[in-house]
DNA sequence: CACAAATGCGAGCAGTGCTCACTATATAGT
DNA sequence: ACTATATAGTGAGCACTGCTCGCATTTGTG
């Protein structure tokens, strides 16, 4: 049927690039300037095209930020992943360092692309499903180290929480399936709020004059809170 | 030498009430709509003036998003000295509850105040020194909390934080004296942490689909996670 | 080849922050 | 009391934004 060039037809493959030239455009522009600053008329200036025609391609400016939002999550994502791969297994208490660290440092460096997807959400902005899938992959890394920790822990104590306090989380027992304990999930939890409370703390600027300027005294501070937070989810 | 009323000049008195007309139909504004959306054209049209007049009241639109930064700082850091006021001293881990749940509470309320307190600062925004006091009142009670135990616990074992490590603090120990160790210190500023990331992550709607949605089930939630974060701390 | 779909353009609307020249008016100084 | 000045307020205007619409051109297809 499709018999010639591997690919569609002129038109569709001139749409697909434009529009990936438009996306990214659009990321340099995040880059620079912040989500809140992105500009359609000046991605499609950049472009060379006129400000109407970039409505072919992105329908409306909260459209772009979605995907640009999907590409920070998979970026972090993948960022978190690659560190993560690189320990070797088991090393639990090495792993999670590595998705703090990995997470930090890319927060660092991409800053607005931080702030786009852990910041304040835009008033009347509600997460696309679309959202959902990359938006869990450091979550699901997080998960996978206290799977292995129960495995490694079998007759572990695990004190049962209040009925009240496991329906609270029923939503995330929902994707883990019975294999973790209330109380480490509710630890792992923890956990991801003290990772994410430091992070965001940091690259909003809500540590100046509190941890030293320093790139070294910064990630040393970093990574001794991070050890503390792993303290309380039994990673040895 | 001032006689008459007890005020300065009619205009004078103008001045101050219709500035702080500005500013309290502002606050409405960022409540309802969120501070990315604050228009001064609106408030000005709002307040029946002309859209020029606003600015000799207020400088420029940044300077009125930081009056009102300040403004929620003040209005958070009061919320959280009275719920701390309110429990009977010493009661350390109360009072670390009350202050981590008045936070919460305040944010949930005020989500678009905590935004703009604790979201993504605005690109170029560099937070003015007036900011810094009114911010600094949280950390000042969860200080004292510490205080406290330092002083109800002077011969705990306090292992001795690697030199590189307590240097990393060192701005936040100019603050605070020698009285606490570095180990509590470091400590207090992981709880501090995970209560920014836990009431961020809730207010900011990045636990849908982790905790229930119900008003009960996350304040059990979050009950609980601030009682793990206190666990470390050594308040009791 | 003809028709239809996709693409691009420019004008235009309503909104924004902010500036400026221009009046009124209230205060201060003589 | 009168004048000079500082202050308040106005409307027009500039440059920018997101977004729509009608129109022309290009491209793909029956």
């Amino acid at each position: 049927m499709n018999a010639p060039d591997i690919s569609r037809t002129a038109r569709q493959r001139a749409r697909q690039e434009i529009t990936s030239e438009v996306l990214d455009t659009a990321r340099q522009h995040l880059a620079r300037d912040g989500g809140i600053a992105l500009s359609l008329r000046a991605v499609a200036r950049d472009l060379g095209m006129s400000s109407s025609a970039i409505y072919r391609y992105v329908p409306t400016r909260d459209a772009l930020l979605t995907l640009l939002i999907v590409d920070a999550y998979s970026n972090l994502g993948a960022a978190a992943e690659k560190a993560e791969r690189s320990v070797s297994r088991p090393e639990r208490l090495e792993r999670f360092l590595a998705i703090a660290n990995a997470m930090r440092t890319w927060a660092l460096n991409n800053p607005h692309e931080h702030a786009l997807i852990f910041g304040a959400p835009v008033p009347g902005y509600a997460a696309p499903a679309a959202t959902a899938a990359p938006a869990s992959r450091i979550p699901a890394l997080l998960l996978a180290i206290l799977d292995d920790t129960a495995k490694a822990h079998p007759r572990r104590a695990n004190p049962a929480a209040k009925p009240a306090l496991a329906a609270s989380i029923s939503p995330l027992r929902e994707v883990t399936g019975t294999a973790l304990s209330d109380d480490l999930l509710l630890r792992g939890l923890c956990a991801w709020c003290g990772m994410f409370g430091a992070v965001s703390l940091e690259v909003f600027g809500h540590i100046h004059n509190v941890v030293a300027e320093g790139a070294k005294a910064r990630s040393i501070y970093f990574d001794h809170q991070m050890r503390t937070l792993a303290e309380s989810l039994h990673l040895e």
